[in-house]
DNA sequence: TCAAAAGTGTTGCAAATACACCCATGT
DNA sequence: ACATGGGTGTATTTGCAACACTTTTGA
């Protein structure tokens, strides 16, 4: 049973019910979350999630997807339910059980608008050297960032974190940036080539060395597929 | 940020929390759900998840241990939360966001204690064949089989649904039960011990053939490992 | 002696790994 | 010409799947 009445006065249970958002993305090589700086509350001035209450006529996904900073650019963050932390004296205001999501962004500065957002300042920081955070949010960046690692090797998701189209050296920088150590190019080439996700593009993209073909997903949508 | 304030009177979000479990056991070659028949409530007579709201001043897996029918007896069951369900409509009493756990355990008979509960009924259900169930609590099934299926396959779990000493028929027995395939009797024995998880214990169970040799698992707590 | 489950070993295939060489480009 | 990353191919190992036979018990 779900029970318990709806209403503030009937009900014994004044939980607050809200989300926080731990966006990835990666840039220069490094696997890197989007944290905000709260202007007001227990922890202002601390370095925190995006995230805050969910709405009386709102799904989860819905308040996650809303709670981002900048949220009408960012409507193709792909969101995915985490986890739901709900220790009694994890607020200090009071009883809040808060639903964390895990967020995934290919392009980082589409996010970085400051906005005249409730937040004094939002800013991508490396995975790897976390300020201090408020509340239990350096628990869920944990938990995050283990469910990406995990989901990376199971699924296509890495399409979320790539442009419409990218070469096989940008694939696997992306890889070795997530999962934390390098993988042989020629079979990992063979490896993606062989799940038959890629479509090649016929293009080719220069640089100071030698072009590399351009390819695109076949799909954009979440699959489960065995990547490494 | 996890948001709001406490007190009932100043927030504006008058959310419920609620736990629903799914515990599971296997019985007689099937995977079976407990299931729980409401007194009263919108649903009441109706099949249910065993659940029920969360206390003030409690945490989420407290919740979920104290909501298990006959609760005393059960505290041996293993409990993971699922997922967080949060649809603003899923009960008609007014908003509540249920958060769902997988309970296993391994002694059917412990839970069917009916108790002077808030339950009319309890009863192991198969999976297979389910009854119409109250709330979203089929969708809530649905993914904790799929979790439990998956989980069964890269981590020892399946001691929480085992008795302290057991033979390898068995073991397998239980991995088709849950996965609901036949597995090779020879390539399943031969990868369960290479996994040294397990402790021969020299005794032997009898039966109608010839006897088993009987195993425990080396330990009893939640650990990665490929299975299957 | 028969049925039914326990226990053991081998073999072939397929996938993952490790590794070496040539190619195309900008500087 | 050379440094740098792109592209292709091959040998080896390793793990998985398929499979056949012997053993021990109760009935």
């Amino acid at each position: 049973m779900s029970t318990a009445p709806g209403g503030c006065a009937e009900s014994p249970v004044p939980a607050a019910v809200a989300v926080d958002v731990a966006v990835f993305t990666v840039r220069a090589g490094t696997l890197r979350v989007l944290l905000a700086r709260a202007r007001s509350g227990p922890f202002a001035g601390w370095w925190a999630l995006p995230g805050g209450r969910v709405g009386e006529q709102e799904s989860l996904d819905d308040a996650a997807a809303r709670e981002l900073p900048a949220g009408a650019a960012a409507r193709d963050v792909y969101l995915e339910q985490l986890y739901t932390f709900g220790q009694p004296q994890r607020d200090p205001r009071g009883r809040v059980v808060s639903v964390a999501y895990v967020g995934l962004l290919a392009d980082p500065e589409r996010m970085t608008a400051p906005a005249a957002d409730k937040y004094a300042s939002v800013a991508w920081r490396p995975v790897s050297r976390l300020p201090r955070l408020a509340y239990d949010h350096a628990a869920v960046v944990r938990l995050a960032v283990a469910r990406l690692r995990a989901k990376l090797q199971y699924t296509n998701l890495v399409y979320t974190l790539l442009p419409r189209s990218f070469t096989l050296g940008e694939l696997q920088s992306l890889y070795e940036a997530i999962l934390g150590r390098a993988l042989d190019r020629r079979n990992f080439r063979r490896r993606v080539l062989s799940l038959e996700l890629l479509r090649p593009l016929g293009r080719v993209r220069g640089g100071p060395h030698r072009p590399a073909a351009l390819y695109a997903f076949r799909s954009r949508r979440p699959m489960t597929v065995s990547v490494l």
